[in-house]
DNA sequence: GGCCCTCTTTAGGGCCTT
């Protein structure tokens, strides 16, 4: 099956599908496995914290779900909204997502994974001494719950605000979570949307120089272990098998470059996760397209966090 | 920092991520 073949061959199909926004007050955590001894829930009942899930649709065939309605209250929403600014969540109502769950409910228990789009935002280069501010991620199978994203308080100056517009201020409200606040939100979210025995599959570009150590070593400093059956891929290694119209190699492979290339809007800033996993989304679509991959073939290509060489212990 | 490419491998420059 190609992940292609779904996507792209109904790209007209896409259509406005975020049609509900929810903040999400709770941690009163789920237990699961042995991370539900890893968290207190002391801390989280102590103060709201705000994170966006976006939805459209009812997904059936997840293990649960992220709903969780008992634990959504209005004020939250309305925090939710300061956060991430009116004006986003105009820009973010108006995208375009995927709605392959609805369209080809027949064909999605044969993905063999979960897939998921994500991206940061971080203080910098450096994953040992910068630290994540924004995540954000998209299940390419669409339906309900299909986004999750939230700021995330560094505990730390922020001096790039230039590169992504996150300032200190929006980061130092007290429902932007700490990131060992957000993790169990986050495995919740994620198990809420992984298939029976089957694995993650995260993507992001520059995920295996960037995205997927700065993931590592904050849930490292949080002591707590990624789960094992969280693979990741990265599109970068991907993208540079494409030639141009001569069969030369492409000289830039960005986000930004392949966006052009592929006359991807851009509908909201660059720089903000959510935006920039949109457009990876569409990316991985014309992508996999061009290069005739294959969902298998991109689990092929998978790597686990722990496997990175800069995830090794430091000398 | 990791990866890729080349005027390379006993190296160096550029890309990619915030």
């Amino acid at each position: 099956m190609s992940l292609s073949s779904i996507c792209c061959g109904n790209f007209h199909l896409l259509k406005n599908s975020i049609g509900s926004t929810c903040g999400i007050k709770f941690l009163k955590y789920h237990s699961r496995s042995i991370y539900a001894t890893l968290f207190s829930i002391r801390r989280h009942q102590s103060r709201p914290l705000s994170t966006t899930v976006l939805a459209r649709s009812t997904r059936k065939g997840s293990k649960q779900s992220f709903s969780n309605s008992r634990h959504l209250h209005s004020e939250s929403v309305e925090s939710s909204i300061e956060v991430f600014k009116q004006s986003e969540l105009e820009q973010l109502k108006s995208l375009h997502t995927y709605n392959v769950a609805e369209k080809f409910s027949g064909v999605k228990t044969e993905w063999p994974a979960t897939i998921l789009v994500f991206d940061i935002e971080t203080t910098g280069f450096s994953r040992r001494e910068d630290r994540i501010i924004e995540f954000a991620v998209r299940d390419l199978m669409g339906g309900k719950n299909s986004t999750f994203q939230t700021l995330i308080n560094p505990e730390k100056d922020v001096k790039n605000t230039y590169i992504h517009g996150i300032s200190n201020n929006m980061l130092s409200r007290p429902d932007v979570p700490r990131f060992g606040e957000l993790i169990p939100i986050l495995l919740q979210y994620v198990w809420s949307r992984q298939m029976d025995g089957k694995p993650v599959l995260w993507i992001a570009h520059n995920g295996r120089s960037f995205d997927v150590p700065f993931l590592f070593f904050e849930f490292r400093r949080c002591k707590v272990q990624m789960p094992g059956d969280w693979l990741f891929v990265d599109t970068l290694p991907i993208a540079r098998q494409l030639v141009d119209s001569k069969g030369s190699k492409l000289s830039s492979v960005s986000l930004e470059k392949l966006r052009e290339r592929y006359k991807i809007p851009l509908t909201g800033s660059a720089h903000r996760a959510m935006q920039d996993v949109t457009t990876l989304c569409y990316v991985l679509q014309k992508l996999t397209f061009e290069l005739k991959l294959t969902v298998p073939q991109l689990l092929e290509k998978s790597f686990r966090a722990s496997d990175l060489p800069a995830t090794r212990p430091e000398k």
